[in-house]
RNA sequence: GGAGAGGUGGCCGAGUGGUUGAAGGCGCAGCACUGGAAAUGCUGUUUAGGGGCAACUUUAACGAGGGUUCGAAUCCCUCCCUCUCCGCCA
């Protein structure tokens, strides 16, 4: 959620910073909010008002006028007036308030000041690079998929019988890889300070609207029919939502969680796009780092994340890049947001394997998410981050290709052999 | 699915119509005591919105919504959620 007093002290700079992003209708909001204001006046001064009459009746009956007393009559009566306008105009108020929160969760977060402007995915730009020497240019290589149809680890075809396209069954050695790969991420994590958690899977619209996949992105979640449940298109879901609605102490920040969670999107409008392989699923696997932080520490937190999931990818000797995204690319409630991409020798290109994102206070706003510092009057917005530490299947997909052998045997990455116990597949 | 209990401040927990934003405790902050700390004592400590340069002021909030009343945390209705027991299932 955007912060209303700051479009509100400052609307030029306001929709300046947001048209980086591209058009909005801020001046809907504005008019909107001036007329709640207007009306909340109003109606507030009435509000006083009845109190009044009310603390007066009060104070007479006690100090021994009768209830009966004809002498509060008049008083009564100017109450019962008093009411019948509030009446009218607390229902008024209410809707303004409504609609001008409804049209606020449709605004996207205001991108950082030193995010780099562009319309698109074209004007990402690339922050580094690592491990060029584990590029061989011109290696033969089949795709992943292929690969792994031939190794006998996953099947495609007979996934589609069970639920649909973009669903993969993992057999086997590859059953073992996925679960290997998601174990190796944990640790590493956890040895890196951060927190497990295991969370529900279906989460409520409540907790969706607080991360920001709603109201906007409905059609990108699966629903439950019976229930005001959907099936969580990402841990960030439930574990940023384990704090909606709590005050916590700054003494208890930073919060660093990572969870291993299916996701389940339903990936609308790229019909046609990776409809092969691993790449694009409706249900993968992934482990998420999710932070709560103070704001001042929000942008080292931010460097950090990044390095932790890269930190996998190194561990597993996979060659990444670090992209920063433009204003135009970045997700709805993102204020920076940097992607990893992992090399894939089969396409002789990058992925995204991970995107760490900074929300700034977006969804701590939408989530009520808020700390107090001990001694200091009020309270503040947290800042959260989350980022993928990495895509379960999406590494797996790099794996079999980058550590695919002339004869289409696998080698294992060191790093995992202690948790599959064999050195190929 | 059947029966019962309950939802109050950062947390626990009192409170059944009139200065109750709400006793008490915990926690937290300040002060005193101490070489320093613990313990102890005293004092303070809800959040959100509006108006105001500010001091300040006003409104709202005791699960949600509605009703009764001049006045509701307290009475009535509806809904939601949690817990316990029974049944069923993993």
């Amino acid at each position: 959620m955007i912060d209303l007093k700051q479009l509100r002290d400052d609307p030029e700079a306001f929709a300046e910073r947001l048209s980086r992003r591209g058009e909005y209708d801020l001046q809907a909001i504005v008019d909107l909010d001036q007329r709640h204001r207007d009306l909340e006046i109003r109606r507030s001064q009435l509000q006083t008002r009845s109190n009044q009459i009310g603390k007066l009746i009060g104070d007479r009956i006690q100090s021994g006028t009768s209830p009966q007393d004809p002498a509060l009559k008049e008083l009564r009566q100017e109450g019962t007036e008093v009411k019948a306008t509030l009446s009218q105009l607390d229902p008024q108020e209410r809707d303004l308030k409504t609609s001008l929160e409804q049209l606020l969760l449709t605004i996207p977060n205001l991108p950082a000041e030193d995010t780099p402007l562009g319309s698109n995915e074209t004007a990402n730009v690339e922050v580094r690079r690592w491990g060029d020497q584990y590029i061989l240019e011109g290696k033969a290589c089949l795709p992943h998929w292929e690969v792994g149809e031939k190794l006998g680890i996953l099947d495609i075809e007979r996934s589609v019988k069970i639920a649909q396209s973009r669903f993969i069954t993992l057999i086997g050695a590859g059953a073992a890889l996925e679960r290997a790969l998601i174990q190796f991420m944990l640790d590493q994590h956890i040895a890196r300070g951060y927190l497990e958690v295991l969370p529900p899977l279906l989460v409520n619209s409540q907790a969706l609207t607080a991360t920001g996949q709603l109201p906007k992105f409905a059609e990108e979640s699966f629903k439950c029919d019976q229930d005001d449940l959907w099936l969580a298109p990402t841990a960030e879901v439930p574990v940023t939502n384990l704090y909606r609605d709590q005050i916590l102490t700054a003494s208890e920040l930073p919060i660093h969680h990572c969870a291993y969670t299916p996701c389940f999107r339903r990936e609308a409008g790229s019909y046609g796009r990776d409809t092969r392989g691993l790449i694009r699923l409706h249900q993968f696997n992934k482990v998420e780092l999710v932070k709560l932080v103070h704001p001042d520490s929000s942008a080292q937190e931010h460097q950090t994340l990044v390095n932790d999931a890269a930190a996998i990818l190194e561990a597993l000797c996979l060659p990444y890049r670090v992209l920063e995204l433009c204003t135009g690319d970045l997700g709805f409630s993102a204020a920076k947001c940097y992607d990893l991409e992992v090399w894939l020798p089969s396409a002789a290109n990058y992925r995204e394997i991970s995107s760490c994102s900074n929300f700034s206070d977006f969804q701590a706003r939408r989530g009520n998410i808020r700390f107090k510092e001990p001694g200091q009057k009020g309270t503040q917005w947290v800042h959260t981050l989350n980022g993928s530490g990495l895509a379960v299947g999406r590494t797996m997909a790099a794996i079999l290709e980058q550590y695919q052998r002339e004869d289409g045997s696998i080698e294992i990455p060191e790093a995992l052999q202690p948790y599959l116990r064999r050195s190929s597949l």
